[in-house]
DNA sequence: ATGGTGTATGAGTTTAATTCATAGAATTCT
DNA sequence: AGAATTCTATGAATTAAACTCATACACCAT
């Protein structure tokens, strides 16, 4: 078997010409490397480097093994040091997964301060799960999960980020923009514009129009906030949406905020975690980094 | 420091699932792969498995570690196997990579001679490569590779085997089939058929319908030579082929081959090596015999 | 020859790897 | 729920290997 030290005692005898030498850069004595060899040699059935007078020179074999040392030891190295990285805690990766669809303009103002500071964490983020955002987490998919529903398993963890309101976004010249809050039946005739996803995951249903029986005039879906919001601000429907994205894009769009019902609706985001990864260091600073770009941002 | 040892335990444990199938699989007991994954862990600092109720799986560590002995231990092994062979006074083995489909054919009339006069040597034809044929020279996961685009690289060397000239294969009832050669606009109603490989890399399309920005009325893959012709002599549809493969086909199928524009479209196949291999007596014996074995055939 | 420099080798010592026996943990069976 | 099964983890004892030391031997230059 060549084992990792005969690649290594070949490659530094062929690069420092002596066997002594090769022992004294390994930190082992040259009968060290004599004797490696020889039994490397024996277990073979060939000659590693024949005596040309006083220097070696490497058989066909031996070439063969040089060679295969120059293109592993590198390689091993390469991830020795990636290890000692991890090892220091940072280096690794944090794959996020998104279950809150406006939660997304909130992540980028996130990511950016925590790129920063992690140079060497590798960051991505996933939006669509095969098994929900849950079986992600479990199955190693993701590393985080940004989620409004924290369904607590055994095993995960979850941690709040950041409170906000749901609002309704109408146009400002709109009927309803002037009340102070509405009701269920005030959608009754509008057009409601969500995200697409299941109508149990949007509160604007779950939690203001089912508890009523009220269902908005029509109801339709777009992918993206800027599409959905151009929309609002063209007089083609309302929406639901956070309050501070609303008020982050009515410096630009004629659109306005009215509270859900007279008390409003208030929605906690949180970011759930595999417990076993919760003391890692680059994970635990991006939680504080995300708790600290909560609602005021 | 990683050893052999720890890149065989990961490999294995990582194919059979547990540490005591990986044990018997490298005539050990589970307690020896237990104590020296321990020692790693301790010494670099990083868990390789986290345990998952019985399972274990592997960590970020640890897949890179998986990744890196994926990588090596092959050539490792390929080099001893090299080894045993030249301990016996045998050669060695020679892996020639394809990148040119239908010279699978001319292979098979070279590789005989060339089993007959070198019994010891291990030969072995590989077509797919994760990184092109040029990495898997490179990577020495082929000793030699065939292929009609010589791309001239440091430590590399090609030499030119065969010359052929690439034709039409039509029907032998076939509207174009009279005709002394045809030009791109003949193709513009018919159904082309070809290797499934991207257009750029195929001659017809880089050499012949492009020039004239011309394509067929329809474009369909096939894997294998011997069905592509099965569908020319039903009138499924027209190919473009070496004359000699077509001349030898044309002996037991309705098809005939015509030139390619009025010059027609000549070929030049190459063997691609690694520069330090080309002294190597069996080697050169190959590229010999593949020489002779040329056109005529 | 002689000193200088390098390799080879046997014997003894140190270190590491492996096994054995057994405990603990998770899963399946009844 | 408890028993049987199937893994992994661990300490102690054993075995094997790697390494050093001391020294012999080979080559070369002067």
């Amino acid at each position: 078997m060549i084992e990792r030290t005969h690649l290594s005692i070949i490659r530094e005898v062929s690069r420092l010409g002596t066997l002594t030498e090769a022992a004294n850069a390994l930190f082992l004595t040259q009968s060290a490397l004599s004797h490696a060899i020889k039994k490397l040699e024996s277990q073979l059935g060939i000659k590693v480097w024949s005596k040309e007078g006083r220097n070696l020179r490497l058989t066909q074999a031996g070439e063969h093994i040089l060679s295969v040392a120059n293109r592993t030891l590198p390689q091993l190295e390469h991830t020795e040091h990636l290890i000692e990285q991890i090892a220091k805690g940072k280096r690794g990766s944090l794959r996020i997964g998104m279950e809150c669809h406006p939660c997304y303009q909130w992540l980028l103002t996130v990511v950016s301060p925590y790129l920063e500071q992690w140079p060497d964490v590798d960051l991505d983020v996933k939006q669509r799960f095969q098994f929900g955002g849950l079986g992600a987490l479990f199955s190693h998919d993701i590393d985080a999960l940004v989620t409004p529903d924290p369904l607590f398993k055994k095993g995960l963890t979850y941690l709040p980020v950041f409170d906000y309101e749901l609002v309704l976004v109408t146009h400002e010249d709109h009927i309803l923009a002037d009340k102070p809050f509405i009701v269920p039946q005030d959608l009754n005739n509008e057009i409601l514009i969500t995200y697409p996803v299941e109508t149990e995951r949007l509160d604007i249903f779950s939690q203001f129009l089912a508890p009523q029986q009220c269902s908005p005039y029509k109801h339709k879906t777009i992918e993206t906030t800027d599409i959905m919001l151009q929309m609002v601000a063209s007089k083609r429907g309302v929406s639901a949406l956070p309050a501070w994205l609303v008020e982050q894009y009515s410096k630009t769009l004629p659109i306005k905020a009215i509270k859900l019902g007279k008390k409003g609706i208030a929605k906690q985001i949180f970011i759930g975690l595999r417990e076993s990864d919760v003391t890692i260091e680059y994970i635990q600073s991006f939680i504080d980094i995300a708790s600290k770009h909560s609602t005021t941002q």
